[in-house]
DNA sequence: CATGAATGAGCATTCATTCAT
DNA sequence: AATGAATGAATGCTCATTCAT
């Protein structure tokens, strides 16, 4: 799974060959039949890892949101940065997961909910603007994380603790100077 | 191409055949050979089609900055939303370009890099803080844009206009109460 | 034609394209079936052409043979250089009647023929052995002459009559010294 | 390779089909594939078969020529006898290598340096006239070769030993009777 | 548990040739 | 006399998958 993970990371579904895996792993075609239903199965198999990962992570995110440890910032800011380090703690799974899937969508939607669930929260404590599309915010999120993940965090240009921070910054006060 | 485009855009590459595109379109085989040199020829010539649509797009709205219309808000928005509805209109060849192909990241970089000019130009202003890495918001705008689009935009959730509109708040002030 | 024996003559049959030959000739390729009823014809056509004007050669090589214009190693040699002289300025056409045709081995058994009847006539003459088989000579001949065309002539390391002295002689008085 | 060097010999490169080859097999194309890169690898495999079957075939019968066997002609005829056995007992592969291949060339080349060697072997030892061009005499005996194979030898015409005493006769003493 | 050997099904591409104009 | 536009008919090749051992 480790050697099917990385070609299909590297090549995509389609580039990747059962016959490239097997011989990277010093098995024949047949062995691998042994193990795995299908190419697609495989595939699933390395998408629901990722999908569950991905999900236990966000609400561990989720729920350390309860507990007061620091200022708001610093609060929401370390649980963005635990999705930043499982995103680079599994590079190729995820980058099959979140983008190379035909789920990466519907992966993405639930990790939408569980984070709208969270500004729900903030909301809820009087923290957050009332009067915004939490639909909206949670999405832009994910969308933020993912693209961040492709061109800083995967490309050796930011850690997780930076980018977080950045994107935490961003969100909660903009990019108005104070006035 | 407009088949093409349909057939690339719902089915992705591999599963995109010739043989079905030519179908739709009523001609033979050896037809589309006539206009195009290959399978990759007629994708990367979509990608490129779309490519060169976003990068006047963006530029289009990166120059209406300089013009002051309205407040900044609604200035900004209003050159989001331009881009928005670049995307509502050419949903095929958009899905091609930013989200199929093998151009994307680069294509993305590119958006990037002319709104980093942008944020650049308002933070010289004086409206923007000074103290943020433009080339993070850039890419996390870039970041947004895309995933809204595929999640609310093209699931005919949200307007051109109200993302627009709700994005720039969001990037503007935050989520943060007025404090 | 001499469009297209060029190009059979440098490609083969099945490499050379109908394509390519109207595109070097500025016509189209309806053009082409104007005049040709198709790639086979063309290529018939000009082996035909090669045949005739082979046939003719040898025919005139031949009948020289009954003038008694010099001794008979000066007089046969004549006769061989008229061949290379025909295959020297009839390169294209001579490789696809000689030795790309499907009928390259009848024409050169018809030319085979032909010299058997010459060599039987120095035979009578004389001149020659009686107890040789001139089938077998005058196909070794043909085979001769054909191999220095290829290796010799179109290489421009010999000229028509040098070839044709050093053939005759070969085939008059052999390889051994004179004892 | 039985079977295709069947279909080459008869068909020629481009009018074999690789199904055609399978089919004659009883296995599918995928099988094909298992064996051989290409169509132009198997068809080169063969070529480089005779090639080397070749090479080996006429150093041998170079090498014999030290041996004072017997007479002259009669140990040049065995020699010649034993390269003529090679294209008898190798039609099929012996016509895709020596007339069909592109290297047919190359290959004659080849065979009329070794012949060229043998010959100035026997000029040295003062069997040979000294004041004719190896080469050409060489190149004249591949061609006569080559062409007898073909019009007497696959014809079923005449036997190895039969062709090789002829030619030898003919090479060795000429046409002209003693004088 | 593993594999050598094979295949079903498909797919992009090519090229001689023709029809309507 | 000429052509723009098209096509029928192949053909080489690939790859996930399986059977017998």
């Amino acid at each position: 799974m480790k050697i099917a993970a990385k070609q299909f990371a590297l090549y995509g579904f389609h580039d990747t060959k059962i016959s490239a895996i097997v011989e990277e792993a010093n098995v024949t075609q047949p062995t691998f039949y042994l193990y795995f239903k299908s190419k697609d199965a495989i595939f699933q198999e390395l998408v629901d890892l990722f999908k569950a990962k991905l999900h236990e992570r966000v609400e561990q995110s989720r729920l350390a949101s309860g507990i007061e440890t620091a200022g708001l910032l610093q609060r929401i800011a370390n649980n963005i940065a635990l999705i930043f380090q499982l995103f680079q703690e599994n590079e190729q799974v995820a980058r099959i997961g979140f983008f190379l899937s035909e789920d990466a969508v519907e992966i993405k939607e639930r990790m939408a909910k569980q984070i709208e669930a969270n500004l729900a929260a903030e909301v809820e404590n009087g923290y957050f603007h009332a009067d915004i599309d939490l639909s909206i915010v949670a999405s832009a999120i994910v969308g933020v994380i993912g693209h961040l993940t492709l061109t800083k965090l995967w490309a050796g240009l930011k850690t997780p603790d930076e980018l977080a921070q950045e994107v935490t910054r961003l969100f909660l006060y903009g990019l108005i100077r104070e006035h």
